[in-house]
DNA sequence: TTCATTTCTTAACATAGGTTAATGTTTTCT
DNA sequence: AGAAAACATTAACCTATGTTAAGAAATGAA
């Protein structure tokens, strides 16, 4: 599917857009190739872009206090990424966006952005929307992390990106469910027990 | 303070707004007052305002699938606070928005609050910002629950919110934190024990 | 194809926090 | 003021997950 596809239909399911909108949106920004392992942004950098995913998968991650590595999600083509605080305040981001498999991105300044928000008003309701769900996403990470076990958690993720585990190392996704490896590992094994 | 300077002064922070403009802002929306359990919204209903608080402490939280009450966060005076995903998309919130204290805030509908940021453009500039804040404010909180310790959860919440624990009964502290009373309690001893 | 690196599994042991239930305390309501 | 309700503490025991370290398997680079 071209890139022109894949957006609109990604913005026709929630606002009305037409498709000279789309090719305006496209001419706007820029394609980037991320290479495996490229960051787009790293800690103590403004994340100047935000970006849209036509192809690949990334990790949005911080090293926190205690030196480890937290991953706050992946991300796969059709999703839009960024640092939203760092990109509309200009202060440098503290987290990190890395890809983990060659990835295309569809990206866009500020400036670039903001005028297409302005030009096309379904677009400007779209990211509202989006920025809200983004919101509502983390809570409910929140609250799966404090209420959920590991594996129910496990469970879950494989409903979201069921095919996670070809993508992406067992350890990261260990991370993400914020647990450690051994313990991944061990729920794995009960699992494939329960099923015999 | 006088509600104006209250917003004036929280607004001026971030961006650039007149006197004139706080005015303006202040007479499109209305006051209202809510007694002490009462809920601005419940799960199933649309969230049809945000809000500015002026006076007094509400729990934004979910009820989860084993029917535990799960708090987001508290808000207290000069924090804004609303169902953005329920707001935009008119859509039913799965969150309840419910006063702990008798508490007053300023309320903004939808066409009211989009009306503001078009005539305002500071103004929208301020939301874009914000509503940035309040993802990274979840990340943290999720990275938080993750990396930190109860003990350490606890402490950084003392150090936000000082006064919360004259404010809130302790159970929905715990809630908060992610652990259950008993926990709570017994992490207030030993860190009694600990300064002798 | 081989060596080096990264990743995954396993096991034994440690621990933070959960669970339950009893008791004590404070707040609220009439 | 007194009764009822809500809240907080404590203790004994339980369990999920962490920790560490070793070895096995997979991957990637030369």
């Amino acid at each position: 599917m071209s890139i022109k596809d894949l957006l609109f239909n990604h913005l026709i399911k929630s606002v009305s857009i037409s498709s000279d909108q789309i090719d305006h949106m496209i001419r706007s920004g820029r394609l980037k190739l991320l290479k495996k392992k490229d960051c787009l942004f790293k800690e103590g950098e403004v994340a100047k872009y935000v970006g849209y995913i036509t192809k690949g998968c990334l990790k949005y991650y911080q090293i926190d206090d205690k030196g480890e590595e937290q991953i706050v999600y992946f991300a796969i083509e059709d999703w839009w990424i960024g640092d939203l605080n760092s990109f509309y305040s200009g202060k440098p981001s503290t987290y990190y966006l890395q890809a983990l498999e060659d990835t295309e991105l569809l990206l866009f300044t500020k400036v670039e952005f903001d005028q297409i928000r302005k030009d096309i008003p379904a677009f400007d309701e779209f990211c509202k929307i989006r920025h809200a769900k983004a919101t509502d996403a983390r809570m409910e990470t929140l609250i799966s992390q404090r209420s959920e076990s590991a594996e129910e958690r496990y469970l879950k993720l494989l409903q979201k990106i069921p095919d996670i585990f070809q993508r992406v190392p067992q350890h990261l996704i260990a991370t993400y469910l914020g647990i450690k490896p051994p313990s991944l590992s061990r729920i794995r094994k009960q699992l494939t027990e329960k099923k015999k």
